[in-house]
DNA sequence: AAGTGGTCTAGACCACGTC
DNA sequence: ACGTGGTCTAGACCACTTC
């Protein structure tokens, strides 16, 4: 350690520590030195050791749990996940053979705000339905999903909301038709604090964010939607 | 400030910040108060006023320079970057009227690992080339990108990549084909310490990186490449 | 020379988990 | 009671920019 200068102290012992978790010194789901074992060790002050353990932290590569200690993350090979015009979450869950589950947070009923009529196209005064998605894995959260639908197209969807369990499985069973993925935008970005608590990662850990339209098979749109994902086990294929 | 607890300081410092900028009180491109004025204002330390511009940075709002002071960022509408079978660079920046530039930071040849080999359908033993690519609009970075191609299907590669523009021109005008887009993927995380230099951005903003894998229009692999670009600045709209 | 942000030290108190 | 990580204070020195 230390054996040649100019980097910043934190971010080296940040990259040693990296290499040992690497080369086994550390496995998975143990416990690496804890803060003051690792100011002794580096002959550093604690400060410099978390700034290093929240650089590691933000790779994706520890977690630290308060009272506990700092965990090393397992390997896992990132999620994948295919967005293309007909897939839907559960489809793709279900295609990995991985259980999953989908959480209704809250809904609420409303006038749709400017931007939501445009994505729409909905008349002036028109109605939506909004709708918090949470979807997890395993009680591992995946993502968050902020849904608008236009109420018009969706009769008494109050009544299919209880219960709930996939927002696909509602456009089937109950209003007979499969939405169409029209376009989604991408961006990797931080998550307000709001999204990092529900995704139960720190607010330094990024997120992608898609923004998709889904079509109803006749043309209109049918649903906008806005989802937060863990960016650090996931992926999303493109396939053309 | 600190109408109410149970936030943390720092945090609710960056809010009440941000806040101000969406509200005007700090305009684009001017500086907002020194760490010491701001320490002063809200009767903190300057460790928590620093804490409160990192997350400022990391979200996009401000960018303080060393020596300075810390600017207010220019609320860009982000680039949108259009995923599609036939889409480059080049052509994205072009149909939005931007003035891009493309520059070749370094290449090699080499043989192919396990994995170029894989992605690319490749014999054991067989050659490669490694190119190192930076695009900028204006001077700002955008992306660094780790390209791969087959030595076998690039004679004389050497030869084309004095004065480089664009890979894309050399595939039409050497080599005379058009790559597609077999797949990409997509996922946030943070960058390298190497690539959070040449984008200019500090190492905890985050990144979109896309993996993608071009086909020549005949069916074989042509190009891998792994790409790393700004967060912040960009979108990339995916259409079906 | 003075002011700015970048890094580091030293030490305190708290919330949480384990014993 | 003790150890852990989470937050905050106080103060130092440096590199860089501006005057």
């Amino acid at each position: 350690m230390k054996t040649q200068d100019d980097g910043v102290l934190h971010l080296e012992i940040a990259e040693y520590l990296i290499k040992q978790i690497r080369q086994g010194v550390f496995s998975e789901n143990q416990k690496i030195p804890s803060e003051n074992d690792l100011c002794r060790q580096f002959q550093v002050n604690r400060h410099v050791v978390r700034q290093a353990i929240a650089r590691m932290t933000n790779l994706g590569w520890v977690t630290p749990v308060q009272g506990r200690g700092c965990y090393v993350n397992q390997l896992v090979e990132p999620i994948q996940y295919v967005l293309s015009s007909q897939t839907r979450f559960s489809e793709n869950m279900e295609s990995q053979g991985l259980p999953y589950t989908a959480k209704l947070l809250s809904w609420e009923e409303g006038i749709a705000g400017d931007e939501e009529r445009a994505n729409l196209e909905l008349a002036e005064g028109a109605r939506v339905y909004r709708l918090e998605i949470m979807r997890s894995t395993d009680d591992n959260p995946l993502s968050v999903t902020s849904t608008v639908l236009p109420k018009e197209e969706f009769p008494d969807l109050e009544t299919h909301l209880t219960n709930f369990s996939s927002l696909y499985r509602i456009f089937i069973e109950q209003y007979r038709f499969r939405p169409i993925r029209k376009k989604s935008i991408v961006q990797a970005c931080l998550p307000l604090l709001k999204d990092a608590k529900l995704l139960d990662i720190p607010e330094s850990v990024p997120i992608v964010q898609i923004e998709s339209l889904m079509n109803h098979p006749g043309g209109a749109p049918i649903e906008y939607s806005v989802a937060r994902i863990r960016g650090d086990r996931h992926k999303y294929m493109i396939e053309f």
